[in-house]
RNA sequence: GGAGAGGUGGCAGAGUGGUCGAAUGUACCUGACUCGAAAUCAGGCGUAGCGUUAUACGCUACCGAGGGUUCGAAUCCCUCCCUCUCCGCCA
């Protein structure tokens, strides 16, 4: 969420920021709203300020025995006009709360200005492609020839888009988040979470899947008392449930940075998707993910973002696979996104590199959404900063180590550090 | 699932329908004392919104959430959520 004070004062450059990434602000209707609610709110709480003497006066009247018809009279003509200013200022609220939850983050300086994918900045190669002397398989032919990788079986337990994973195929997709997970919280500093994959939709409106993007998401109804329905939502991604355990809270100063690391399944509906990627495991309603999210003092967002990345980084550069980070341009970051790097892996089947991992910080924006704070130096809570990253993608981390390792006979080498994960095992065969 | 107890400032914890944004303690800040500190004493110290650009002033709102009664609600009524204790069931 934006700062309502920056569209109050600078409505036109937030309007000019939100343009380059394609997004039309209605600052004509944003003023109307703000007029009106200025008046009316200015109203009501002078008729509340009358109502409020007036009672103190009926009390101190009624404790010395006197009459109090008149003056009760005279508030009752208060009370009428405050019912109606009272209902018209929370609708107004309510009408420009909705407005301001749909705007956009704002775009970092940094960012290039560019209307889509095409207009991203590549900012570096890392490592080399692999070279073969055969024609080489996707990990689709791979995990079914190893006998690993079974779609129709999923079909038939769940339907379209999902996968089920057998022996050495399933043990090195669960070595994968493992070793993850231990360069994470072993070198990089983070410290392990354990969090629910179910949650509110207070969670989800924090850090911006709702209001906008319910359709994205699989909700879970469920009937609470009477009358009381909240749904559930499964998260689409492990930023939802650790970056709200600071909602609402005011962190000591003395405990930030805070570094967190999840391991955890994601579930996305891929509502607007309808058939990208529809071989194999790049796109799935289900696929595990380990995420990194830091929530920081305002100074050091910049460089914890830079930090993040490189985080991330690691674990392709353990794993020996090619890969190159993308800068987003305006028009490709996401909804909350201030900056956005992409690390994209080289995947030798597509002749591509495909993104493997979506680097943000989104600075104040999911903080004021959820009132995230720590109290600064002067005492004062200040909203915190929020950056998170895949570290990696689990599953297109399993379909880039099944294509990169890759041998003539269709058996797969395992990276070095994945072998104490193994049992020891070197190379996965049939 | 059954029974009960709760939810109030950063934390702990009082609170009679009116003078309650809320006692008290603690934490924190300032000052006094001290070479300095501790202890002690005095004062200050919630969040958000509006006027208003403002660390100053005024007003408003906020005591789990929402609704109701009332001139007036932390306090009374209704609904919901959450936490804790005991019983039952369960991995």
């Amino acid at each position: 969420m934006l700062d309502i004070q920056l569209l109050r004062s600078d409505l036109e450059g937030v309007a000019a920021r939100l343009a380059t990434r394609g997004f039309v602000l209605d600052t004509a209707r944003f003023h109307e709203l703000e007029v009106r609610r200025k008046a009316i709110q200015m109203r009501t709480q002078e008729l509340q300020s009358r109502r409020n003497s007036a009672s103190k006066l009926i009390g101190q009247a009624k404790a010395k025995g006197e009459d109090t018809t008149a003056i009760m009279a005279e508030v009752a003509l208060v009370g009428d006009e405050l019912k109606t200013t009272e209902v018209q200022l929370v609708e107004l609220q309510a009408e420009l709360q909705i407005m301001l939850e749909g705007l956009p983050n704002m775009p970092h300086e940094s960012v290039p200005v560019g209307a889509s994918e095409a207009d991203n900045q590549e900012l570096r190669r890392v490592g080399s492609a692999p070279v073969f002397d055969f024609a080489v398989k996707d990990h689709v032919e791979l995990g079914e020839g190893l006998g690993g990788l079974d779609f129709e079986t999923a079909a038939k337990i769940s339907g379209a888009r999902f996968s089920v994973l057998k022996g050495g195929l399933a043990r090195l997709h669960r070595a994968l988040a493992q070793f993850m997970l231990d360069t994470h919280t072993d070198q990089h500093g983070y410290t392990e979470v354990y969090v629910p994959y179910l949650v509110n939709a207070a969670s989800m409106r924090g850090t911006g899947q709702l209001p906008k993007f319910e359709e994205d998401l699989f909700r879970v109804p469920r009937q609470m008392g009477e009358g009381g329905e909240q749904n559930f939502y499964l998260i689409p991604t492990a930023e939802v449930p650790v970056t709200n355990m600071v909602r609402d809270e005011i962190v000591p100063l003395e405990q930030l940075p805070l570094k967190f690391v999840a391991h955890t399944p994601c579930f996305r509906s891929e509502a607007g998707s309808a058939g990208r990627d529809t071989r194999g495991m790049i796109r799935q309603h289900q696929f595990e993910k380990v995420e990194l999210v830091q929530m920081v003092h305002p100074d050091e967002s910049p460089a914890a973002l830079e930090q993040l990345l490189g985080h991330a980084e690691m674990i392709l550069q353990k794993l020996g696979l090619h890969y190159r980070v993308v800068r987003l341009c305006s028009g490709d970051i996401g909804f909350s996104s201030a900056i956005t790097y992409d690390i994209e892996v080289w995947l030798p089947a597509q002749d591509t590199y495909r993104e493997i991992s979506s680097c943000s910080s989104f600075e104040a924006f999911q903080a004021r959404r959820m009132q995230a704070r720590f109290r600064n130096s002067a005492g004062k809570p200040e909203l915190l900063h929020t950056l998170n990253g895949s570290g990696l993608a689990v599953g297109r981390t399993l379909v880039a180590v099944l294509e990169n390792y890759q041998q003539t006979d269709g058996s797969i080498v395992i990276p070095e550090v994945l072998r104490p994960y193994m049992g020891g095992l070197e190379k996965l065969a049939r």
